[in-house]
DNA sequence: CCTTAATCAGACTGATTCGTTCCGATTTCA
DNA sequence: TGAAATCGGAACGAATCAGTCTGATTAAGG
């Protein structure tokens, strides 16, 4: 019931990425210095990000990232997506796993799809724009002092 | 984004025991051997249900579990409460975990609150009577296999 | 056209957490 | 009183996850 650590730095990564819409091409180790993150934990997030369509990569010398698309059509459902694969509470669901010790008469699993659709609706509801917006108001407020 | 299997299994073992509402006691092994799930993790799940204040125990010989309140005043996140923790998506949420290499300056921490209450919201909106109701379906019935 | 340099992408290692199992403390019925 | 059956907590093993490293690819510069 609680995503992993990659899920959330992979939210904060991409909220410093939509920072700089204006800038075309962002580095991978701006992002890591910029966050706090580690420089390749930062890699290998947006690697899953660009294997997931939501970031596009440029290599080469002076490369770099920047967003497949707009920030308000990115949501907090893309970027778990993303980096957990589907969104769903239990691996029965997408495809009949019969790793299950109940197999067909487990009572529960009709309800999951539904639990899992809302579940998807509220991550889905907040896009990234609104974190951005955020990520500028403590920016603006704290005055970065502390990247260490 | 995917609970424990401890969880998963939690509502299926309340499901059974909410079946035994008119049995006053059940015992832990029955719920195994109704579940198909091995008995000493049944045994692990009742202890943590009781913890949490779902199930009443009665000790010793002849004794059993009984649900410590009505089906309808038990939903998911009770269950899920009670086995996992408080629902929260991250760690930093619930009383400011300085853990997070972030610190202060973390911009999506005031969005964590919002999508954690929705899916609490989410979860609690399944009562415990619903699921029974799909358990005797499920039995009844059993025609809808694929969902997804 | 070649060299150089900077970038992303995939594979490996270590650690933490989760799932499972076992044994002891407690309580009621015969 | 004896004994059986129950829950409760503690220890072991396995799997997944987080983090790190090295290699392949690409564009610019000489």
């Amino acid at each position: 019931m609680r995503l992993s650590s990659m899920a959330d730095y992979a939210v904060v990564t991409m909220s410093a990425a939509a920072r700089h819409c204006g800038g075309v091409r962002v580095s991978a180790a701006e992002l890591a210095t910029e966050t706090g993150l580690p420089a390749p934990t930062v890699q290998k997030l947006v690697s899953l990000l660009t294997r997931g369509g939501l970031l596009r990569s440029v290599r080469g010398a002076g490369g770099g990232l920047q967003l497949a698309r707009p920030a308000a059509a990115i949501t907090l459902a893309d970027i778990v997506e993303a980096v957990e694969g589907p969104i769903a509470l239990t691996s029965c669901a997408p495809h009949g796993k019969h790793d299950c010790a109940l197999e067909h008469s487990c009572s529960v699993r009709p309800h999951w799809a539904v639990v899992n659709e809302a579940m998807r609706g509220a991550l889905a509801g907040v896009p990234l724009t609104r974190l951005a917006q955020g990520a500028d108001l403590a920016l603006k407020n704290k005055t970065d002092r502390e990247i260490a």
